[in-house]
DNA sequence: TTTATAAATGAGAATGATACTCAATTATAA
DNA sequence: TTATAATTGAGTATCATTCTCATTTATAAA
């Protein structure tokens, strides 16, 4: 998906439930698809604040979260009380191994896992909507 | 395991380490394990508060820590914001599933993916030294 | 293009869980 | 019983995030 794909999306997306099209918005979009990092929202703040778009912490958050509603980004919560957002277009569904040591985060696929899981809820009658799994220890650079 | 063997254990690592054997220990220690709840510190707080003894917020966080470091309890964080604490004590491990609507934890093991886990860990060179795996959805009550 | 207006923004205050501070208290070893 | 280092508690601090509300702005209609 091209940035121009991805932008006029979020235009639509925002026009569609009656939401105004912002520069701060659309700078928080940019900065969360630049790249595929798994960014802080200070991060995001200071980087727009450092570029041209004035912007508040205020609407970041509230941007994030239209971002994460709106199927843009995903909302991580790596228990060290700061939330990270990864984009989500084009980016198949994964999940983390965190270095407890230098913070480095990879990401990982498995798809027998995913089965399973779906198999646990279904014997629980359980309807299952999201999931977190995440993996801490010592990355390889670290050992 | 018994209250009174636990409760001696207990004992014993504080002692080992130089630490003070107190009332609000011991305190917090009954309370985590009276049941398999996955418990708040504000309701372990208010629990031992509405009993007989004295204890204050920062005590209460202040040994739970100490119960989690020594393998009494396991902290959780459902990413509410709030910790829970589980005994740990003759409970398996396991992981949990969290109802999006009531709260309601429930409790899951699948060894398969324990394996799997371990697996990728390996793949990765990483050195696993623990997970969260939680299942968000509705339960079969809420639906 | 101007205007009307509902929505968005930003600065700063509020929140809420948890951690910290330090003077007063207490468990423990001698 | 005493000495003393550890613990406690009350209140304060912290820190990420949310809220408030006066001001600004995007948008649709004229």
């Amino acid at each position: 998906m091209t940035n121009n794909k991805l932008l006029s999306d979020f235009k639509d997306a925002l026009r569609k439930e009656g939401l105004k099209v912002t520069p701060q918005r659309i700078a928080v979009l940019e900065e969360i698809v630049k790249d595929k990092g798994h960014r802080e929202s200070e991060d995001v703040y200071m980087a727009i604040k450092t570029r041209k778009t004035h912007v508040s912490r205020a609407t970041v958050y509230r941007t994030l979260d239209i971002l994460v509603q709106h199927g843009f980004a995903r909302k991580l919560n790596l228990g060290d009380g700061r939330a990270r957002y990864e984009p989500k277009i084009d980016s198949p569904h994964h999940d983390h191994m965190i270095c407890n040591n230098c913070g480095k985060i990879i990401e990982f696929v498995n798809h027998e896992i995913e089965k399973i899981q779906e198999e646990i809820a279904k014997h629980h009658q359980f309807k299952l909507q999201q999931h977190i799994h995440q993996l801490f220890g010592i990355c390889k650079e670290c050992q």
